[in-house]
DNA sequence: TTGTACGCGTTATCAG
DNA sequence: CTGATAACGCGTACAA
């Protein structure tokens, strides 16, 4: 490896100065410094982020922990979240704890050692005595989406509750009476509170739901869900999903039990995924503004690392229409 | 920062002993041992990576070089390779270019003073002098579905070129005979190499076939651009998607423009994602081993780390049918 | 088996 | 404006 030793040799001058031109700190005559940034370019130098690190004890990089990346829902998070971290000069460490307690327990270890000058989190973990740890070393840490139980950390998130209701007030405006509750991943708390969020609402409206979670959350899985509750006499007029996948299932399982979508029966889901509208009918859903939520994490992670306090704008959710819902006949 | 001299005292020992004991080299007592994990345990200490790398030179992390993480074909590739990373000990270093020259620059600068020990690349740029920066500093590259113009890198990649000879070849077996090959992005050279494939098939059937390529890949730039090619009197009767993303599109604007699908038109898409499946009708589609390209080129560019040789199984393209594709009425 | 001392590449401090 | 030097945390010859 060339160092800013061999700069300093080749340009005839001090490592001292060769780190004044890097950092653009102190003064350097314009000649001298002509002088090592040819040196830089000859020698092809790149200074060494573990001796800087080792330095300054900042790292520049920020943990991102998330369940997955390879469903589209933490696909577009992390895509947000480490375009935002790029554009301020921060570097991403994805991890991907394929809900593993026992992985993400490894990746905190890690980003203690690489130690990352802050962790943006959505968690699996039911206790926070990992990120207790992180908490204890002084990293700033940013909960998205899902909670860090126990820990008194910034959570950046939509109002899962608030999405059940909507859900729920939705179907109810349109005059349904019979209601299923069907999706994954059961559990999962933004789901949890979405799903008690719509049987609340049901319930204020003197109605109760069927309900019926599993704990994958593939398209097949969510179908096979569905079909299941779609086959008795009494069968529901309306179906709420816990998430677009979730209700994609269940056209594709209304459709396949030769009911008319919404016709027959009105589908919402929630999340307003691009996937949403790939189905056809394109599906009615309740959308939580997710770059948006990225970027408020970040800003907010940001924010805490500079030890600033800041207060974020709301994170709305909005009913979006599309063509799964119908009045019952 | 609490360091191995912290250990060293607290357990009465030395750094090298507690180093020996972190690092399973060496021989301990086990007596010894046991105070230095105790003194570790209490004292809640993460040995330093940057000043191991320092020490070491390798740094255990991996760069990993994708256009985007939001789409759902690199969203699983970079899973598969992030999860196949870690089952190794490496990390990963997820880099989001955004199809952007310059910022695919500078995270290769980045890469370089980060010292990763390899790097897996799906670049977008046209010439690879970035890339040969990698090359002279000694890293392994591996290219990952888009090559590396001109530097001699393994590519991990299905061929895309039989990919679209096979979608062609299927929509000819059924008994068409007027294409259209719609899609996007245009600038990519494994679409290129599919649109050719397909036009080259048809052309040897003594066919030609329309060809509508645009910039963008969303779902609504690829519905608009089939709606444009369904209005005229001789409008195809078999439309050849680049991508599943732009076969949806195309069903989408078939049925928009009152055609029925299959039976007015076929539609035939590539990749097989999860999404192909949420259209109704579902897709007919050519799948490409998407989550096998992921495992492979980390196995060939953990190879090249070791400085090994290792020649990889192919990767087979699967015509998948279901229900989009019909003979033409 | 254990301990001492040095060097990895940077940057901050202080002296010139 | 420029240069010498210490220090960051770790691993490893070498010495005991």
């Amino acid at each position: 490896m060339t160092s800013i030793r061999d700069i300093a040799k080749y340009a005839g001058a001090s490592v001292t100065t060769v780190s004044r031109v890097i950092n653009n700190s102190g003064y350097v005559s314009a000649a001298t410094r002509f002088r090592v940034e040819q040196a830089i370019a000859d020698l092809a130098f790149t200074p060494s982020a573990s001796a800087r690190r080792m330095r300054s004890g900042s790292s520049r990089m920020v943990g991102v922990v998330l369940p997955a990346l390879d469903v589209p829902f933490f696909g577009i998070l992390a895509h947000v979240i480490e375009r935002e971290l790029f554009r301020r000069g921060l570097q991403a460490l994805i991890c991907c704890t394929d809900e593993s307690a026992d992985q993400e327990a490894q990746y905190i270890s890690m980003l203690l050692s690489q130690q990352v000058d802050g962790v943006l989190a959505a968690s699996v973990l039911e206790d926070s005595a990992q990120y207790q740890r992180l908490v204890d070393a002084g990293v700033p840490i940013v909960a998205i989406d899902r909670a860090l139980p126990g820990l008194s950390v910034k959570r950046v998130a939509a109002d899962h509750h608030l999405g059940g209701r909507m859900m729920a007030e939705h179907l109810l405006g349109l005059g349904h009476r019979r209601f299923a509750v069907i999706g994954a991943p059961q559990h999962s708390p933004p789901v949890q509170a979405r799903v008690q969020g719509a049987v609340q609402r049901l319930a204020e409206a003197g109605l109760g739901a069927q309900v019926v979670l599993g704990p994958a959350h593939d398209f097949d899985a969510c179908r096979a869900l569905a079909a299941g509750i779609l086959t008795g006499g009494e069968r529901p007029t309306a179906l709420i999903g816990t998430t677009d996948i979730a209700a994609i299932g269940a056209v594709h399982a209304a459709i396949g039990a030769g009911l008319s979508v919404p016709w027959d029966i009105s589908v919402i889901g929630f999340d307003d995924l691009p996937e949403s509208r790939y189905v056809l009918p394109a599906l009615t859903t309740v959308a939580q503004p997710l770059r948006e939520i990225g970027t408020q994490a970040v800003a907010q992670l940001v924010a805490q690392m500079a030890g600033e306090e800041i207060t974020l704008p709301d994170l709305p959710l909005r009913l979006v229409l599309r063509d799964t819902t119908a009045p019952p006949c």
